[in-house]
DNA sequence: GCGACAG
DNA sequence: ATCTTGTCGC
């Protein structure tokens, strides 16, 4: 029985993170009606894409951040954090294995982004509660999830071309978007987080992207969540 | 029971 | 995700 779940001094949900698988689906069930698919209205001028990157002879999660300014992409600051890996990887629990590290490399950041652009999926979830849902209630901020494989849902064909989109559907329910961000390339899965409405959230992730298949704000975060390694 | 299955 | 080198295609 999950029934820790608490708030701080801002009222911002907090619970356990050392849960069994069981425990912690039960607890996805009970955040996930905490979601909201609302726009803020407020103007995003600053975006975090996030990353973890694994060392598996080291047992190490790498989380890392790297803030871009909205506008240009520039990168803002950068921040990175680890810590022994204590959740098994289950489809559909991966927030239970990676917020975590990733909300100590948050701590370290000293200004906070806008917008949180993660690498998994939103509402795009069996309980629809992915890992961007996850993190962006727990910091209660705007969150957007980006994933490059489809982990639930249904979609019609999608085109070849460039900026072809479909909706991610799970029966009637639109829980993301199949966008083709390059041209015969695999489509990535957009899907709310957090804070943020399905339409937004497409309109937010195409000004992302460049000549790649991956928003800037998620290759930064990649890329540093690799180097990270290395250097701690 | 069988197939699917983010990172 | 990670373990790994070169290689095929646009």
């Amino acid at each position: 029985m999950v029934k820790e779940i608490n708030f701080n001094s801002e009222m911002h949900i907090q619970h356990r993170w050392d849960l069994t698988p069981k425990e912690a689906t039960q607890l996805q069930n009970k955040l996930a009606s905490h979601i909201s698919l609302e726009d803020t209205g407020q103007r995003f001028t600053t975006v975090a894409g996030i990353d973890v990157s694994y060392t598996l002879s080291e047992n190490k999660a790498h989380a890392a951040i790297v803030v871009c300014a909205m506008d240009t992409l520039d990168i803002i600051e950068e921040q990175t954090a680890a810590m022994p890996i204590t959740f098994p990887y289950i489809p559909g629990l991966l927030s239970f294995r990676e917020v975590p590290v990733i909300l100590k490399a948050c701590n370290k950041l000293s200004i906070f982004p806008h917008l949180l652009v993660c690498d998994g999926q939103g509402i795009a979830h069996p309980r629809r509660l992915g890992l961007a849902c996850h993190l962006g209630l727990y910091l209660d901020k705007p969150a957007i999830g980006v994933a490059k494989k489809r982990l639930t849902g249904a979609h019609r064909q999608l085109g070849i071309h460039k900026g072809n989109w479909t909706y991610l559907k799970a029966g009637d329910e639109k829980i993301g978007i199949v966008f083709r961000s390059r041209k015969k390339v695999k489509p990535i899965y957009i899907s709310p987080g957090h804070k943020i409405s399905m339409n937004r959230a497409l309109s937010l992730i195409r000004r992302m992207h460049t000549v790649y298949r991956l928003p800037q704000p998620i290759r930064y975060a990649h890329r540093l969540a690799n180097e990270s390694k290395g250097i701690i």
